[in-house]
RNA sequence: GGGAGCAUAGCUCAGUUGGGAGAGCAUCUGCCUUACAAGCAGAGGGUCACAGGUUCGAGCCCUGUUGUUCCCACCA
């Protein structure tokens, strides 16, 4: 980089990939991204939502950075004390996965090493590739706070978790109880509801006949498990029934298994389904679980916990699940008890890790008592402490808070933070503690296990908002920066995670985690398909950066995207992306081409193309920062775009170039400065989403100061709001278009340059004055002569009219007559039908009457603007006929 | 079964309290005009899913219909 303004070569192409390592490491070392207390002051913060350290940067993530970065950038340029805390998720199922397979390639199982060894390798892979994740949230410009980097299982974690543990268990909100949980026979573990996902299976209903014990008639009932019927204790029948009415109270004989079992009435059974006679098999059913509380059933369990029959399924011992399945329906046949099997499609519960079919089972497990604790939860999002954006999120937030069920968060796994309590083994006693105790608090024997499960990984994210800050220690930045100001996270984590955050954060802290959780949807591939591994339609983010820079990428998430909603990737968004950052590099690579040193602007001198900018960009600034403020990036970088290329480069650039060269120092001056000006602007305005090309031209302007990443937004200045001369401009492009309009329709070669008259309508007769030198640049135009109403020139020529002017070009024999009087007599024919329907609109009694009176004003404006233009037209037209 | 989103140009999508429909890409025409061919200038292209309603006025608000995507529940 050359020190000397204006002595350095920029690339005709931007090529972003040296330079956006140098910057990342100059902002890094600068200390620009760590947040520091301001007293008085209010922070913005964001806790980033922790990557899984086994995760791959995906798209998802991508789009995830940048709306949190854009803000954050954002709010430190505003000079806000701004905190963008990193870090990552141990995900305890998820990487205990992982690391089983990268054992099973060494021929070990979690069986043949021991604990010890297991976590050992854990965090080696941790160490190995839990900062892989960060390092490309790095290439992607994000401008967290590394110093503050966290990990769910680091120590000030994990004594936040054994905290809450402890606190809840003394509340009486954690206990531990034998209760229908989901297996996941592959992972050996429990699973909460959350974590179940239901998928459509294609399954059969066996109809099975139970005969009655007294020798009666008996009952046939429908499953689609029948191997579960070597644990059924009962079955239910409604109590409205008719049909069964008798059998109420007596018993039924259980084929296979030839026990005796009630037959209870309860009015969970349906009478419309299947036979409206259930098995009841409490220790595989929720349904079942709950009937056999009611009625006191005995519960018999009859599967391990790797799939296979338990010692109460007798002779089928050891058998697989499914396999046993088969058996049974088969012996029922041979038996006559199978009396039909009708094909049934339905949804199976199934984990949401490795995608096994889950066994409903009871089991003991360790619980959190959910009511409680939703309701405060739910009373944060209704006050509106914590605001969905968009807000229809909130409905889905009360549905599931509403009907929550207790939380099962033990899990049989290894890898996570494992239980606070200890069994004592000789009075049983159980004790939960912050520490590990040395000996039974009941009986003082010292003979203590700890218990052996670990908890389920979202107990420990749930605490992230204040873990991270130094939660349960009273630490100054936990003080200072919470509640955090936003949390941003996709629609899909709602469940597991929003709500887990602001339920602990109100149960521990007393206040609601964020102030706004703005949701996001999916990135999908270019036909709309979720991305997958399986699917193989995944973009690597890095490679996209390595082709186009992490700016391109970035614009291209964040344009056109609505709060809330999925988005599609394309290459071609990323190359339109690409492209606007050459456009912006270019002109760039103009402005300080002209630029020796830093001028400032004398707004006695301000030329009509100069005060049009400068309160464009005024319009440009308030609009762009009201959108920030409401996290409406889409509609932020939409309007950056626009003024960039449609109104910076496409007209003021262009106007300026003839006012570069030329004796005359002073005006020269003067064009240099609002170039520099608006250019830095922009770069401001713009830096959020393209945060590298924005700081490196920035670095290269004439005597920058400092960096662009801190205390830079820009201010808006009133003194630059020029209304008139915004008006004035837009009469002047509109001659230089509908010129250029007319020499295409006419064919009239580029390179040829044509004489203009201007007949001005009224009050455009300033613009007009000044036009030509705008006209020669822009429209081809030779020289212009200003004429009046009424003249009619001796050379033939074609005309158009538009808002500001009459304009006429003479084009000699170029001119057919008969066609140029065709031509406007259309032209005339659109302006009276559209004059027709604005009066019929300005006669009704009911528009001029309830309309605001600024509309309708307006509006006659509009009609007047259109009458003259239709009397020009209709007056051209009788000279030519005249002339013909 | 309950709930939500989406339906706008050939494609992908914007459209802020209701006031004469926009962008990017694609298509067509013409240009290497001294920042940019990753560019410049111009053009074509839409019954805003359908049917009602409210209103002086509806892409936007209300009701219903159709299509589509998703979430929750889980009837064995």
């Amino acid at each position: 980089m050359s020190e000397s303004a204006g002595s350095f070569e920029m690339d005709k192409v931007y090529n972003p990939r040296e330079i956006e390592d140098r910057l990342y490491r100059m902002w890094e070392e600068s200390g620009a991204f760590v947040a520091r207390r301001v007293p008085g002051k209010k922070p913005y913060t964001i806790v980033m939502p922790p990557p899984n350290i086994t995760g791959q940067l995906h798209m998802g993530h991508a789009l995830d950075c940048l709306l949190q970065d854009a803000p954050i950038r954002y709010h430190r340029m505003k000079g806000d004390p701004t905190l963008w805390l990193p870090g990552t998720d141990h995900a305890s199922i998820a990487t205990e996965v992982k690391i089983v397979e990268q054992m099973k390639t060494e021929g070990l199982t979690k069986e043949m090493v021991s604990r010890e060894e297991f976590l050992r390798r854990a965090w080696r892979w941790k160490e190995e590739y839990g900062g892989r994740i960060n390092r490309q949230q790095r290439r992607l410009g994000a401008s967290c706070d590394w110093t503050r980097e966290r990990f769910t299982m680091d120590e000030g974690c994990n004594e936040a978790v054994r905290e809450v543990f402890v606190n809840l268990y003394e509340k009486g909100l954690i206990y531990r109880g034998s209760r229908i949980i989901n297996w996941c026979p592959v992972c050996r573990t429990a699973l909460s509801d959350a974590e179940v996902e239901y998928e459509e299976q294609h399954s059969h209903l066996w109809h099975i006949h139970y005969p009655g014990a007294d020798g009666g008639a008996g009952v046939t009932v429908a499953t689609t498990r029948p191997e579960t019927m070597l644990g059924d204790t009962a079955v239910a029948v409604n109590p409205e029934d008719e049909r069964y009415r008798d059998l109420i109270g007596k018993k039924v004989i259980l084929p296979i298994v030839n026990k005796e079992i009630p037959v209870v009435a309860d009015a969970y059974v349906d009478m419309a389904f299947g036979t409206g006679a259930v098995k009841i098999t409490p220790a595989h059913d929720p349904n079942d679980f709950e009937v056999a509380m009611r009625h006191n059933l005995e519960i018999i369990r009859v599967t391990n916990d790797d799939g296979t029959m338990n010692q109460h399924a007798g002779r089928f011992e050891g058998i697989h699940e499914y396999e046993c399945r088969k058996l049974i329906a088969a012996e029922l046949e041979a038996q006559g008890y199978l009396v039909k099997v009708e094909d049934y499609t339905h949804n199976v519960g199934t984990c949401y890790r490795c995608h096994t079919t889950v066994d409903p089972v009871t089991s003991l497990q360790w619980f959190v008592k959910m009511e409680p604790l939703a309701k405060p939860a739910i009373e944060a999002v209704k006050s509106g402490q914590t605001k969905f954006v968009p807000d229809r999120f909130s409905k889905i937030y009360f549905n599931w808070m509403e009907n929550i069920r207790d939380w099962c968060i033990s899990r049989q796994l290894w890898w996570g933070h494992r239980i606070p309590a200890w069994y004592c083994d000789e009075c049983g006693e159980i004790i939960v503690s912050r520490e590990a105790p040395d000996k039974c608090t009941k009986c003082g024997g010292t003979r203590l296990r700890q218990d052996e499960d670990v908890l389920d990984t979202w107990f420990s994210s749930g605490l992230w908002p204040f873990s991270t800050l130094g939660w349960p220690r009273l630490t100054e930045d936990l003080a200072y920066f919470y509640p955090t100001s936003m949390l941003v996270t996709g629609y899909d984590i709602i469940f597991f995670w929003v709500a887990r955050m602001i339920f602990s954060g109100i149960a521990q802290m007393g206040q609601t985690p964020f102030d706004t959780v703005l949701i996001h949807g999916l990135v999908r591939d270019a036909q709309g398909r979720k991305m997958s591994k399986s699917l193989g339609n995944g973009v690597d983010p890095l490679e996209i950066i390595d082709a186009y820079g992490a700016d391109a990428l970035r614009f291209s998430l964040a344009m056109g995207i609505s709060p809330g909603n999925d988005t599609r990737f394309s290459t071609e968004k990323v190359e339109a992306a690409r492209n606007f950052a050459n456009k912006v590099w270019n002109a760039s690579r103009f402005v300080l081409m002209n630029l020796q040193t830093r001028e400032t602007i004398d707004p006695e001198a301000l030329t009509l193309p100069d005060r049009w900018i400068l309160s464009r960009l005024e319009k440009a600034i308030a609009e762009v920062s009201a959108h920030m403020e409401d996290g409406d990036f889409g509609l932020s970088a939409t309007k950056i775009y626009e003024f960039t290329w449609s109104e910076f480069c496409d007209w003021y650039i262009k106007m300026a170039k003839g006012r570069l060269t030329g004796e005359d120092e002073a005006p020269k001056r003067n064009v240099r400065a609002v170039l520099c000006h608006v250019l830095e602007s922009l770069l401001k305005l713009l830096h959020p989403f393209m945060p590298y090309l924005t700081e490196e031209v920035y670095q290269h302007l004439p005597d920058a100061q400092g960096m662009l990443i801190t205390d830079s937004w820009p201010a808006q200045t009133p003194a630059y709001a020029f209304a008139d001369e915004e008006r004035q401009m837009e009469g002047l492009m509109d001659v230089i278009r509908t010129i250029r309009n007319l020499r295409a329709e006419m064919k009239v070669q580029p390179g040829k340059r044509t004489r203009v008259t201007l007949i001005p309508e009224t009050g455009w007769e300033d613009a007009m004055a000044v036009a030509e030198p705008y006209l020669q640049r822009l429209a081809g135009v030779s020289a212009v002569t200003i004429g009046q109403k009424g003249d009619t020139g001796a050379e033939k020529t074609v005309s158009a009219v538009c808002a500001s002017a009459e304009i006429r070009i003479p084009l000699g024999e170029l001119v057919d007559i008969d066609k140029e009087i065709a031509r406007l007599t259309r032209e005339h024919g659109n302006l009276a039908a559209e004059i027709e329907r604005a009066e019929a609109r300005l006669s009704n009694p009911g528009f001029t009457g309830k309309a605001p009176a600024a509309l309708v004003e307006q509006e006659r404006q509009k009609m007047a603007v259109n009458q003259g233009m239709l009397a020009s037209l209709a007056q051209r037209i009788a000279e030519l006929r005249a002339d013909a």
